[in-house]
DNA sequence: GCGAGGATTAACT
DNA sequence: GTTAATCCTCGCT
């Protein structure tokens, strides 16, 4: 398997939020190892898409979306629950990818620890439940992923799967735009 | 099985 | 003060 590099999170948010179903995200955590297969993301660009935190220019919570491409984007949404992101794009041009859910290769025992008493089924069906589920926190926001200087968690280059769009979820604005990417079974 | 409502923090107007 | 890229529980069918 090969490692994702910058060439992948270099291009627009879009085709990396595509391309990146399928894809391996290995999460290491004091000599566990957890290994899931990412089957839903979702884009958002900023700018031209209102339901982006980016749409209105920088402010201290979305800096990171204008920064460098693959740095983890990690905030709280509704008091409680986290959201992870892949930053994507370039130079300027703020973009990231939303990463929504996901199933489990291996190190399924650790991830049961980390979500005891949940059901296989909805272990990492949901933003919240996957940050839950791989023991991500606002700690990690700004990881760099490239460089991964703490070996704490890297993403690899899967086989393509079988998708369709979809409208976005849990938004208000921009539900025009079909930039939900779900795998088929 | 289904839908409605509440939880709870941070950032922006 | 209001809203937000969500999830879980509870009540009813």
């Amino acid at each position: 398997m090969e490692k994702l590099g910058k060439d992948f999170v270099e291009r627009d948010v879009v085709e990396v939020a595509r391309e990146l179903l399928g894809c391996y995200l290995v999460r290491r955590m004091g000599g566990e190892e957890i290994v899931v297969q990412l089957t839903e993301t979702e884009a958002y660009r900023g700018g031209d898409d209102p339901a982006s935190h980016a749409h209105r220019g920088v402010t201290p919570r979305n800096s990171l979306m204008f920064g460098e491409p693959g740095r983890l984007y990690v905030y709280l949404i509704y008091g409680m629950h986290s959201c992870m992101n892949v930053v994507t794009n370039g130079a300027g041009t703020p973009g990231a990818v939303l990463l929504r859910a996901a199933r489990p290769v291996s190190g399924l025992e650790s991830i049961r620890s980390l979500r005891p008493g949940v059901p296989d089924k909805t272990l990492m069906n949901g933003p919240g439940k996957l940050c839950q589920a791989l023991g991500v926190t606002r700690e990690l926001n700004g990881y760099d992923l490239l460089a991964d200087p703490l070996q704490e968690m890297t993403l690899w280059r899967g086989e393509p799967l079988p998708y369709r769009c979809t409208e976005r979820i849990g938004i208000s604005k921009g539900k025009d735009l079909l930039w939900r990417f779900l795998a088929e079974a």
